[in-house]
DNA sequence: CATATGTGTAAACGATCGTTTGTATGGATA
DNA sequence: TATCCATACAAACGATCGTTTACACATATG
């Protein structure tokens, strides 16, 4: 099949893009999260977006390519944010704190995109499996260069690349996979939209655990 | 609508099952897991099961029941764990840390589960959300009353009970979520076989975070 | 023997699925 | 004006969906 120069292969979501197609995607971005992609039909997509259903065909190509470009900007954001705040000369310590909020406030503009991204994760999805394999090499290979390279063979013994990067991922994203039970229960004393607390709160953990944010205590 | 004493309300999946109904929920397991519940179609089920189509939804009414039965009872088994290892008059360190290694090694005997409750998790099928706010109640319930109420204000403070009880589930899930894709990569100089090794890693990245865990270094 | 019950099966139900086809329109271009 | 092209729409395609019905067979019970 040769390549096509049509509406399908454009990379989409720009403020370029006609309104129809930004209509269409930001729809998909809410009801996949919300339902999940193989429970989500093309039929309701189109009526929540108020486009006829040929369109989303027209502009996407498919089901799966609608998922692909979600799934693809979503994976170069991470990537990005990574590289820009783990470089530098500081500590690693202070590196790390700060790609770790960079996470959890990117995570929090763009909730959707992330519980979208994990739901999706475990299951083989053919056209989606090697999206996903890339993803993680290309972050696994800047956190290698940028970290753990420059550690001693004791402490880097300590942290198993195949543990810690499937932990930081997780614990960054832990708030929004669990925001549809959490949003529907009641904590005192505790702002849910104070993400900047949320983010400082994720990366203590990471670094130095529970034990760490019993010392800072109401400190911060 | 009357109570059915039929096999519908069967708890399924003891020994004492018909070897029909077995097959139907391993099988279902499995492709939940590996596809997603949406994705998976009751015939994939019957054929794969090696059963009849209607045999499904003989023993187990419908489709969503038998995602039901699954939740329920890694939900019971779940909370069984927590209830059991939390519990006692060890300092609270050492009870946290018994109980991430129990999540643990419960979810390395059963990964398709922990799999499908995340993968569903953010998802609202209607039937469902009740389930999953039950479950969810009776985990912080439980959390609070063996670990933060012993708590100083102070040290409690640091601890927002809707972060870190996310926080906690996903770190000890993070390996069986991303094993889709992390068995597809290798790392030199770790086994993912060893599951015990892999507890302690994430009880002391959970209690002193990624410090903690080059501090001990090769010692494990 | 007659009957009830648990299990298994074939066939079909209506509904919904993702996708494709054919056509219409409106503005830009030649 | 004539042509092209991006956008948009209605309608239908074949396939698959979860579920239900009706029936067959075994075993156990009265």
């Amino acid at each position: 099949m040769a390549e096509i120069s049509g509406p399908v292969a454009a990379p989409a979501e720009g403020e370029g893009a006609p309104p129809s197609k930004e209509a269409i995607f930001t729809t998909a971005l809410r009801l996949f999260a919300r339902q999940g992609f193989a429970a989500t039909g093309m039929r309701q997509i189109a009526a929540e977006a108020g486009v006829n259903l040929a369109t989303i065909n027209y502009f996407f190509g498919s089901k799966v390519a609608l998922l692909k470009v979600i799934l693809e900007t979503f994976s170069a954001n991470v990537v990005d944010v990574l590289e820009t705040n783990l470089a530098g000369e500081e500590a690693p310590e202070v590196r790390i704190r700060r790609t770790i909020k960079g996470f959890v406030e990117y995570f929090s503009r763009e909730p959707e995109r992330v519980v979208i991204a994990i739901s999706e994760l475990p299951h083989d999805t053919a056209e989606i499996t090697d999206l996903k394999l890339a993803m993680h090499h290309r972050l696994a290979a800047t956190f290698e260069r940028h970290v753990l390279d420059h550690l001693d063979a004791e402490a880097r013994a300590g942290l198993p690349m195949a543990v810690i990067g499937p932990a930081i991922a997780s614990l960054a994203a832990s708030r929004f996979l669990f925001s549809s039970v959490t949003e529907k229960s009641r904590y005192e004393g505790y702002d849910p939209a104070d993400s900047e607390s949320y983010a400082d709160t994720i990366a203590e953990l990471f670094l130095n655990g529970i034990s760490g944010l019993m010392a800072k205590g109401t400190k911060s």
